[in-house]
DNA sequence: TCATGTTAGTTGTATGATGCAACTAACAAT
DNA sequence: ATTGTTAGTTGCATCATACAACTAACATGA
């Protein structure tokens, strides 16, 4: 006997990815230039369909979409929403798309332009979020994921998993604010990490270089 | 000519609903016991299949199958999370849920247990984020949705679509109160709202009964 | 009529977090 | 030894918050 009563029609299911960086001092988002219909010619960000065959989670087949698409894994990934609704994507008449969001070192990111995306490029999220001649709705997107990006720095819900493993106060704070795209205070950001007890320090072991050196941190376990 | 290359299997897509309200003080959650297989037979929140020809939206769909599961429209509804991946539900290989969570008022519910769910029962969230024996993930999702809901109303981030239209100061620190399960200091809570500037006097209006009357408010447009 | 109880709304104040700037410390380079 | 640079700390003014006490405005009932 079978659970099953009735078998409905599921809709295109696809992973969109909002990949964050600090490019050139600046908070950007990449965008690859689509070489495909729908919205051929326009800057989007990358994605994929969901393929329930390879896929054994969500964020598994955000990774999967990154590495076919760009080649590159993703340290830091978080999901933003769920987006579906008749109409979106002339794909197919019902679309739903998961965004995550992703905050990569810029370096790491070897453009490897795969299938359906071309020139890829780097866009501040200041122009990005302006910009009503991005694919679909992925303005309103890269906007909402740059916010919540921010928010979770202002709340000191630091990406460490974007950070280096080991990183100096120094580092640290300097990584936030281009993150945010403003300076913060030294004291408070200290005593903020210290109180909430976010790092701790890696006993003996400093950066050393043409100054006074400085103590090496690694997140707090 | 078309643009679909390929078709790919898409997920068995659901949406799950996490409902909100005080209930004999304590904010607890809408919990319906499984007729069918599967977890029969366990408590689980409300939910239904996406169907993308009823359906214009997520959120749409969200309504819908609140309206077809406990007979109620739901004035505050907010995506939670999407969950998916292999093996989650067994009526089909690959399933995707997407969570709304909503507040209701209690009194306005009328226990109309639909097809698939029957004896709804409120279950404080302090009990469901603790049960083990809920149906699927239920009990994460739980746990998950009241503490963002708790984060936002700590922000000052009011649900006002859950309040009276209309409301003295008093009635919406004791809503918020009931909410996080705590009391809150009556000249902090009121600092923020006016710096803040989220509600507004309604001039000349006020509630009166068997002590000094209470201005009326709303929230800020 | 006037004292009482109750809730509305404000004010004073101590405490704690934050932002700013000045300070000391430790190194390399000269 | 002096200088420049970054690391790390400290003192202090300012602002937000929590707590408590206060005044205000009603209904009620002696």
């Amino acid at each position: 006997m079978s659970f099953t009563s009735k078998s409905y029609p599921m809709p295109f299911t696809r992973l969109e990815l909002c990949i964050l960086s600090v490019v050139e001092g600046e908070l950007s988002v990449l965008l690859g230039k689509r070489e495909e219909e729908p919205a051929k010619g326009l800057w989007a960000m990358p994605g994929g369909v969901l393929r329930i065959d390879l896929d054994n989670t969500l964020e598994e087949a955000a990774q999967r979409v990154s590495e076919e698409r760009i080649g590159v894994r993703l340290p830091y990934l978080k999901q933003q929403c769920a987006v579906g609704g008749l109409g979106r994507d002339p794909r197919a008449p019902w679309s739903l798309s998961v965004v995550y969001r992703a905050l990569i070192p810029a370096e790491s990111f070897s453009p490897k332009a795969g299938k359906r995306l071309t020139h890829l490029k780097w866009v501040p999220v200041v122009e990005a979020s302006e910009d009503t001649a991005l694919a679909f709705d992925h303005q309103e997107l890269i906007a909402a994921s740059a916010k919540d990006l921010r928010n979770e720095i202002e709340t000191m819900e630091l990406p460490f998993d974007y950070f280096p493993h080991e990183f100096t106060l120094g580092e640290l704070q300097m990584g936030c604010e281009l993150l945010l795209g403003y300076s913060l205070d030294k004291s408070s950001f200290r005593r903020k990490l210290d109180d909430r007890k976010i790092v701790s320090a890696i006993d003996g072991e400093f950066k050393r270089g043409a100054n006074r050196p400085a103590q090496l941190f690694t997140r707090a376990t």
